[in-house]
DNA sequence: GTCTATACAGTTATCGCTAAAGAAAGGCCG
DNA sequence: CGGCCTTTCTTTAGCGATAACTGTATAGAC
């Protein structure tokens, strides 16, 4: 900048306005300050602008696991709206774990991001975490995963919904005594866990306690939990599965058991992870639009970002839709 | 950080210095800078710091899809190497298209990077796109793919041992018209090729040329490159796919056509993504030992940006390891 | 008693850019 | 013609740190 404003013979502001398309500069000095620096090559520097102007146009995206199909296509849908209007997206892996989740977002506030968005692994939302970022003033959106108690921006489906619909496909499919393994003790797992047990109240079912197991996220706990299940005297014909991961890994149980999926034992999963459809049994699931929920997610972190005061905390929820291949299919 | 120079009665640089555990500073000063700057909760400004002392302390990583689980688990690897240094890494996704991977690799330099790594989509190493890298001399490691005619550092897997590895697997279970789904025109899908066609040569097999079609990085194109196979006569009876997803992909197309995955047809892989244990038939493959990519890569890098020079171009070459599953085991 | 080395702290000048206020030149008005 | 806008550009002061010097003591050497 100092270079074309010597050459030009014109201040250094000058150049900085005209660059920045500032209202104060005549068109005819404007061309001739862009003419020149794409003729140096000049690149403006970020890092000083941002030192100036107190933004970045840097924004966080904290998951708990980029190997999930699901935030990584979150991650794709955030970008997709990001970074047309310039900002860089940084990605954190909290590994699930809400103390390293802590830290990451620590780290992310001490490089000043401009907002961050986050798949929280905190169960409360007194965490101290979200007074840091209240304190702070950082503008956050949470998706998919909603702490408790917490009034804050949320973009996500409603889990709840979610186990309904599960669980009612596959009553309809003619299950009667239908299981679940459920998630950790976080919104989306306690959240689909109440669906199914409302759906299957209303139908009139109940099942045994014993019916519901506890998985994690991946497809391991899946086959675990499946071999508990088996081991049950009646024998499940439906399960409801957390979500897609655990639910590959309790197909593979079965089948190692011997039996049919979906004819002795109907599968269902959450999520429609991309290759749901390539699995043993083409896995029935309830799709989740997870490049939906991370585009929604930066629409309304930017709007937040760019107001001045904080809009009163919006949460936005995406419908499930549920998808039927042939893990379920009896009829 | 003036505040915490006002309070206890010394310089600004001072502060500084303690905080950074410059050696001008007694012991006894620093101890008192670094309990008062505790208490007064400060944090250090990093935009600041990087703007005096030019450094960033962030590394790009560009790849060419987050989805594929491969380039997931390499960001991971990276990341394990890079955190603890204190960098930070940000990902961008170059949808495996050379002009949207140079954008981004120009954004990353607009924001400084420190160093960079690369899984590239430029076919050609004589691309723009590396000499502007030399010009700046941003140092760089390239990964898994590597253009051609390049001198640069980079780390991978020798891509004709794991074409010869797959198809020698073949050959040993006995089939003896192995066909190949070939990947795109990069170092990656060239060396597989030539491996698959090495490994033919020497067991003195060797296959029409219609045995091999393309494909490209995903299940579908794997789906339809199958389908195209199985109209052949006579039909191959083993097919080595360029990586995982296409041979996922494939195993479909044989499924839906009423044939047995291996015995009708052996299908093998590549690249180890971590849901081949999940698949129809549970996918043979060769490991790729993708973290380790991560690792390899991140620690090469670091040495290049703490040498002054730029040291000459290394390779470094990740053993292929098979791994045998269902999909492959006639024998 | 002078000189030099060492340990510690302070000054000054950036890093590259921007916000905010100031100044020059011209036009319009009563 | 003097006052008051407008338009266009310039000056002045940072943003929050650091690099590279420039001082002071104090201690020990000769």
């Amino acid at each position: 900048m100092k270079d074309i404003a010597r050459d030009l013979g014109v201040s250094l502001m000058t150049v900085s306005k005209a660059l920045r398309n500032h209202s104060d500069i005549s068109e005819q000095t404007r061309k001739r300050v862009l003419k020149h620096a794409r003729q140096l090559g000049y690149q403006p520097n970020w890092i000083a602008r941002s030192l100036a102007t107190r933004r970045t146009y840097v924004v966080g995206l904290v998951i708990p696991d980029l190997m999930h199909s699901f935030f990584a296509e979150v991650a794709k849908g955030v970008a997709r709206k990001f970074e047309p209007l310039g900002y860089q997206i940084v990605i954190s892996n909290s590994e699930e774990k809400a103390e390293v989740e802590e830290r990451q977002i620590e780290l992310l506030l001490a490089r000043s991001v401009d907002g961050l968005i986050v798949a929280s692994a905190q169960a409360n939302g007194r965490s101290g975490l979200f007074q840091t970022l209240r304190a702070r003033k950082v503008p956050f959106v949470l998706i998919d995963r909603l702490p408790a108690g917490l009034g804050a921006h949320y973009v996500g489906v409603n889990d709840e919904e979610i186990g309904v619909l599960a669980t009612e496909h596959l009553i309809e499919q003619g299950c009667r005594r239908i299981a679940h393994i459920r998630g950790p003790a976080i919104s989306t797992g306690i959240g689909r866990l109440r669906g199914y047990r409302r759906a299957q109240a209303k139908h009139g079912l109940k099942a045994p306690p014993e019916y519901v197991v506890s998985g994690r996220h991946d497809d391991p706990s899946g086959y675990e939990a499946m071999r508990d299940l088996l081991r049950l005297n009646p024998r499940p014909d439906g399960v409801f599965c957390y979500n897609d991961p655990v639910a590959a890994g309790a197909i593979k149980a079965v089948l190692e058991a011997g039996l049919n999926v979906p004819h002795d034992l109907a599968i269902i999963g959450a999520g429609n992870v991309h290759y749901s459809d390539l699995l043993r049994v083409p896995l029935s699931t309830v799709d989740q639009s997870s490049s939906l929920i991370g585009e929604t997610a930066a629409d309304l972190l930017a709007q937040c970002m760019e107001a001045k005061t904080q809009p009163t905390p919006k949460r936005i929820w995406i419908p499930p839709r549920l998808v039927v291949r042939e893990s379920s299919r009896r009829i």
